[in-house]
DNA sequence: CTTAAAGGTAACGTTAACGTCAACTGTATT
DNA sequence: AATACAGTTGACGTTAACGTTACCTTTAAG
């Protein structure tokens, strides 16, 4: 229970996996996605992804895989693409890393996570907002669909 | 308790008020919302708000302010202006509105609801990934730290 | 009356995130 | 060899959301 079984842990651990054999080819990761070759090549172009090539073309591992679902979920989200880079960087070995770059990984999760705790809570004012107002139109019509069987009663 | 007492009942309420003398110059406005004057005119040029004009100069009521107040919110959630328009207009009177439109308004906001749920879920996942992250990686440091208490000792 | 401050319109510039050709290349098939 | 097909790199076009001048007008102050 204490490590490994969330599906966050999941997630975050097939990020570390290397080449599983299993590769994937760009029209394959698109379709399975719903997003085009354009958008690929161009979070390649912004260096979000870095496929290696064979003679010439893009093949992506599970890896890419993972991180091109990332991107993905932080765009859907409303994080712009440059954020979503350094973002990424968040993910991935910090098995190895000095001191130094944990730290900075741990104030940036911080950042982050604050970041979205604020957006959450934003989505959360506005969510019962609407339905304050969808309650109150259901009671107007209800009301309305009452008033009148007064005077249809037909 | 059944009417008129959460903040999202008030907020929404709000909206349904007109000229209570209290009006509001651009720049007031800007300042109170951090935002620049081009923006404001801005969002008028788009068809978000409609202040009065007072020999050429706008004006804005308080319920102008509730208006702007929602478009800024809906823009920190990642909408965009076209979006937060159709949006906009299911606050404000459907008081008197005819069933039709009542009916418009609710499957609007059901549809709002659930695509704003699916965001928070989004969020969550998320959230749970840079948490686990955060934590593993403080782990890292601790235990690094007590494995150098051997080798440095002093 | 002059000046300064605040506001207005008009129009061009900018960044982000792709869409859309155009012109090739490598691989497989017939 | 010819054809088809999936993939590649430019390069230009587009939309959204303002920023940034540039150039007037109105209102308050000295």
């Amino acid at each position: 229970m204490r490590n490994g079984s969330s599906a966050a842990q999941a997630f975050v651990d097939s990020h570390r996996e290397e080449a599983t054999s299993e590769l994937f080819g760009i029209s394959e990761l698109c379709a399975e996605f719903g997003i085009t070759l354009r958008a690929l090549r161009f979070y390649e172009d912004k260096g979000l992804l870095a496929p290696r090539r064979v003679s010439g073309a893009r093949v992506y591992t599970r890896r890419d895989r993972a991180r091109l679902s990332l991107i993905l979920r932080a765009k859907a989200i409303g994080s712009p693409l440059s954020e979503i880079k350094r973002f990424l960087d968040l993910y991935g070995d910090h098995g190895e890393g000095r001191i130094q770059q944990l730290n900075y990984v741990i104030t940036r999760t911080d950042a982050a996570i604050a970041e979205l705790e604020q957006k959450r809570t934003r989505i959360d004012e506005t969510l019962a907002e609407l339905k304050v107002i969808n309650a109150s139109c259901r009671k107007l019509i209800e009301a309305r669909s009452r008033g009148k069987l007064k005077f249809i009663k037909n």
